[in-house]
DNA sequence: ATTAAAGAGAACAAAATGTTCGTTACAATA
DNA sequence: TATTGTAACGAACATTTTGTTCTCTTTAAT
């Protein structure tokens, strides 16, 4: 199925094809019921490819479900990192481009449509695997940092309360409509974690 | 199937036996497998009630799930309001009583097994409910309240932080085998917190 | 003791899952 | 360009799951 070069995957274009076509369908579909609801049948019926080709991409759905989120959130994560080298968490209190906004902007501009799939029926998965992500990221560029709270609150309390916060920032964001802009919510962000940085 | 009485709802005994009975099986199974995996097939055996049975009770798989949801949070949310009406949010900084407090404390008592919902596979749906209730009563206490943040963070966005830390903190709990007293946790989570309010 | 309702259990159609074929079409090589 | 491997097709299939419809029995409330 799958061919090695170099260590790298190399895919038939046969195969990036259909698997295009079934995420796609599958991101489309997840905006219109709840996952439990979507089958296989209408995953394959959406994106016009067979049955067999389907099993032979993917064992179930739900590793359709973990292929989609990995695919999703490699993008805006590696891109942040490498905000993140450049800029650092938030040394300095003015820096305006923070991983935060630039993660939200990315966000913003909602390539292969993270959006929808964060603000549908059975977006728990998603924010889920967002958060992990995130969780990591922050962790790679906070114990580098020294902070007050050092002693009092353990860091990975810390990681985990600035990654949920954020992850939770962004739910409200969608939910809301997302007046704000990327900016003004960035600022909130800086407001309520700042101080505890 | 439902008897009403001065407003409120009166179950046969037997419903109320099945009822529990499939309540208790849907629990087990949740430890075991994930919530996409279970089939009615499996809760009936193990509930041991007819097919019949279980769709007079629920539609779906999904409205069990809700109807689930519902009971475990209305007694854990209706007891921390109870306590938010005699202590506030934290209005005093020392207050040894916070709703927070009260709530980890329920938590760790887990009367019927919410931990246990709360760390298995498929506990999205659950946090997501958790928050959800969570917002509810913050927010009931909240906009009592005069905060310093008042023009520069809406009060919305300050409720949703404060409810979505918290979750998120009793997810990471749990997650590390709630190594921590709901004392140590109250503690950090005021320290992240009450430089916010 | 009477009555109304709930559960058991079997049987059923319909839908969804997951697998196995042989055949066709295409993509990467030499 | 010809060759070769393999991905996709599509039809057919057994199996599982779903959701409904019966009849009959058991139980709770009064």
């Amino acid at each position: 199925m799958k061919l090695f070069k170099n260590g790298v995957i190399i895919m038939d274009r046969r195969q990036q094809k259909t698997r295009a076509a079934i995420f796609q369908a599958f991101t489309a579909l997840l905006g219109e019921e709840s996952y439990s609801r979507i089958t296989v049948q209408e995953i394959i019926d959406r994106a016009n490819v067979g049955r067999t080709t389907f099993y032979a991409h993917f064992e179930t759905k739900d590793e359709l479900l973990k292929a989609l989120c990995e695919n999703l959130f490699c993008h805006i994560i590696a891109s942040a990192e490498d905000c993140s080298h450049t800029h650092g968490l938030y040394c300095d209190g003015s820096a305006p481009e923070s991983i935060f906004c630039h993660l939200l902007q990315h966000l913003k501009e909602n390539d292969s449509n993270v959006l929808g799939l964060l603000s549908c029926e059975s977006n728990e998965i998603f924010l889920r695997f967002f958060k992990d992500s995130l969780c990591e990221l922050i962790r790679s560029q906070f114990d580098m940092q020294k902070h007050p709270f050092g002693r009092k609150v353990p860091a990975d309390f810390l990681v985990n309360h600035i990654s949920g916060s954020f992850v939770e920032m962004v739910l409200w964001w969608i939910r809301g409509r997302m007046k704000q802009t990327p900016e003004e919510l960035d600022c909130y962000f800086r407001s309520v974690i700042e101080p505890v940085l």
